[in-house]
DNA sequence: TTGTAAGCGTTATCAC
DNA sequence: GTGATAACGCTTACAA
């Protein structure tokens, strides 16, 4: 409705066929050296853009890439996001981003939406859908990238960690420091990673015949505030909690700040521990023990797996970026 | 290259015109219930995706948005993202996102590339740009936000608050709480709004006759981390300083658990105050002072003046979504 | 090296 | 209400 200015006009003015021009647009070879200058300079001129609409309809291909992810409050996606359109714009990828809010069915409407835009490619979080969101997916048959969760068998290719072996080895270590009164704090709904961490913990405490209490937070954010007053409330109903988890570290940090405050000495009296790894637990009086995962690696590398599928190299189904135990000085 | 099925398969199984399809498709009312609804039907069954690139070309129109935005590891523009794909969303527009790193020139190019999309509008941060990006915007003649900052001549439209007269109301209020010697942590380089913001702070204590000690941190993340370096690095230059202005709340958490460790009672000994408004900073052991932000309601508001602008309402040149000073114990 | 012609899958427009 | 036809701006496949 805008750029009335296309193939046809650079072609006229260069007194050549629309073809040459588009040949020049796109840096085929066979132009001759002069003609190319000679339109690349008229495309300068006249400030012709190219219109990808038509282009990729003709070619039946688009370079956009559909993301969905659940959440960019969440610290986290937006460090996998930021990996995501590093490697993308290399390419000269577009990506499509969509905010699911953990809602399972948000994501299958806004990838139908998204599709419409025949999408390169497509990454998503977590290998849990839809029925209709695998469906569309599987029939689309192009590149899809499942990130954050490897516990499962992936659409297409995932990348990311495996949670559970991440909360058990937690679990470990925290036993094996000695701990015994584990407390929970800043499980939220639909977090499909953070529940499954919180079910493997669980069930790990149980099987060696420990408990967990987890106060009903499930409402609560775990945010800074979030930590400390689950902490406090934690606390009340169970004072001889002698080792708190947390969700992530935002709200572990929440819950140094609730010891520090109430004079509670860490990690003597009450251990803590997080998950994520976020820079910010390292500025606490005693680094926090935490598992620190590998965000922006995990968006990097489904970037490029999507950039490599497109290009027909072999990619591997499952790719493990890992994770990373940190000893801090909390637990 | 995958979706084979168009409107004229489905025309084909219902036994209609490609155009009565399309009505259908796009809820154009004048097509019978009865052949809107067996044309449904068949779109369900044989799985019809509409190709949106054929439609936009021929509508000559998109319900695509560009958004580039400088960072998203910055808390402040997720939030910010967070509000701008939460309206769009509720229109059936996509996001398509860029991120600038703070470069003006790898925001031209962005820009350019996703201009080749024919972006139905366009929300850019800052009012700061190449004159090629300007350029392009202006040519393009659709809908253009820039968010963030108010103060100057938009493009188009804008939508943010005046970093300035935040950072002088900062400094008024703490000059009337009797502070003097300030120090400054925690800006970096080419962050448009930060600098702003410094230079007013800076030029306000100037001409009141008090300085302003800022280490040379301008390469240094305003996170936590470099938050409570910026700290120590500052007091070791100016062991007398009262109080510390962070150029955000991040690094003035870092600020805090420095004290925190080193037994600096705030705000007895020194006095703290951030910028943004982080819930976090409400869960220090004395609510931080800091300048609230409404990051979410920018981006709400931004992506609210692109449906309307773009459905021909008319929208003000200037939306000043304010600030707050916030009052807490630290200073 | 360059050009011609036939799509790509929609929608606008105007008949019927 | 429904349908035929011409765009939309580009690329593919050939031809020259």
């Amino acid at each position: 409705m805008t750029d009335r200015t296309t193939l046809k006009d650079v072609a006229l003015v260069a007194n050549v066929s629309q073809m040459t021009v588009s040949r020049v647009v796109r840096g085929d070879r066979r132009v001759s050296v002069r003609t190319r200058d000679r339109v690349q300079r008229i495309i300068e001129q006249i400030g012709y853009v190219p219109n990808k609409l038509a282009g990729s309809l003709a070619h039946s291909r688009s370079n956009q890439v559909a993301v969905l992810i659940p959440s960019l409050v969440n610290n986290v996606y937006s460090q996998v996001l930021t990996g995501i359109t590093e490697m993308l714009e290399r390419a000269d990828y577009n990506p499509v981003v969509g905010v699911t809010n953990n809602d399972l069915r948000k994501e299958e409407a806004l990838l139908e939406s998204m599709m419409s835009w025949r999408p390169a490619a497509a990454i998503l979080a977590n290998l849990t859908h839809t029925d209709r969101t695998t469906r569309i997916l599987r029939a689309a048959s192009i590149p899809v990238v499942e990130i954050m969760d490897i516990n499962g068998v992936p659409i297409d290719m995932s990348v990311g960690f495996n949670h559970i072996h991440a909360a058990q080895e937690l679990a470990d270590y925290l036993i094996g420091r000695g701990y015994r009164r584990f407390g929970y704090v800043g499980w939220i709904r639909n977090e499909f990673a953070a529940s499954a961490r919180y079910a493997a913990l669980r069930a790990r405490l149980e099987r060696l015949g420990y408990g967990l209490v987890a106060p009903d937070l499930f409402k609560m954010p775990p945010d800074v505030p979030g930590g400390k007053y689950g902490t406090k409330l934690l606390l009340e109903q169970a004072p001889n909690t002698d080792v708190i988890v947390y969700s992530n570290d935002m709200a572990a940090v929440g819950g140094a700040l609730y010891c520090i405050e109430s004079g509670v000495s860490v990690p003597g009296k009450l251990a803590i521990a997080g998950f994520t790894g976020l820079r910010m637990g390292e500025s606490l009086p005693w680094p926090l023990t935490t598992i620190r995962t590998f965000r922006h690696e995990i968006g990097r590398v489904a970037g490029r797996n999507v950039l490599k599928a497109l290009s027909g190299t072999p990619v591997q189904k499952v790719t493990d970026v890992g994770y990373e135990l940190v000893k801090g000085g909390s637990a």
